[in-house]
DNA sequence: CGGTATCCTATTAGATACTG
DNA sequence: CAGTATCTAATAGGATACCG
């Protein structure tokens, strides 16, 4: 019975290098993918509302992002088919799921980045004396 | 005092271009500097142990981002100076706060995986019928 | 063992122009 | 408005050789 559940646990693992589980991982904390999940974390958007959000976002890479975000099915996409066009985006049950955790993780990290700059000053500063 | 707290609150914000907190993002979830976090969550290990543990990194980007973590101050170098030598690395108690919430996020999205692959599927059906 | 240095290729990303 | 197509520039990444 434990063996069974272990063997559960273990169906995707993300430190073994042919697991899809890697690829998906890579959408949800790439550059633009983790920008893009946290820009739809507040709400639905509309593809140049989610350009201005996420600064500095080509339009090319947020197309893309956007797709393979619909593909995983984190993201919803819904088109309108009037003239102009109008679409919104935004974060399916299971994109929220992620992104929540996603979101834990960004805000911490920016709530400790003083932290962070010190060990960098620290860590170029021993750098510069060893030299 | 209300406002004093929202600006510290405020203080770094990933989503502006020019946010350092967006470097150190990078490095975290980065492919190689979440796989190396991550390994480094189970205890510490030497520089052979890491590259045996993150399938598929090469020494040359394996050292590049053990270099990123210890200069933002998550991870730890201790060289003893034998012959051979030997380094190990582990987590500061900064990069282990940080780590707990990543493998929060990597394990959520293993155990979705097969919700995921269902989703792939029905996107690149309904894509193939489209056409 | 624990790396660095170099070279080369592949992928990613930006700018620009264009379309329904 | 919401993209796609194309071209180019920058960067990431791999292979190999070498060093303390």
């Amino acid at each position: 019975m434990d063996s069974t559940a272990r063997a559960e646990d273990m169906a995707y693992d993300v430190f073994s290098r042919q697991c899809p589980s890697r690829g998906t991982l890579e959408h949800v904390t790439g550059r633009w993918g983790a920008l893009t999940l946290g820009a739809l974390h507040d709400g639905t958007f509309r593809f140049n509302e989610l350009r201005r959000r996420v600064d500095g976002v080509s339009e090319k890479m947020l197309s893309q992002t956007l797709h393979a975000l619909e593909r995983d099915g984190l993201v919803h996409r819904e088109a309108q088919p009037t003239n102009p066009p109008r679409v919104d985006y935004e974060l399916t049950p299971l994109g929220r799921e992620i992104t929540d955790r996603l979101m834990d993780l960004i805000r911490f990290v920016e709530g400790r980045m003083d932290g962070v700059l010190e060990a960098r000053e620290r860590y170029d500063n021993l750098a510069a004396g060893g030299r």
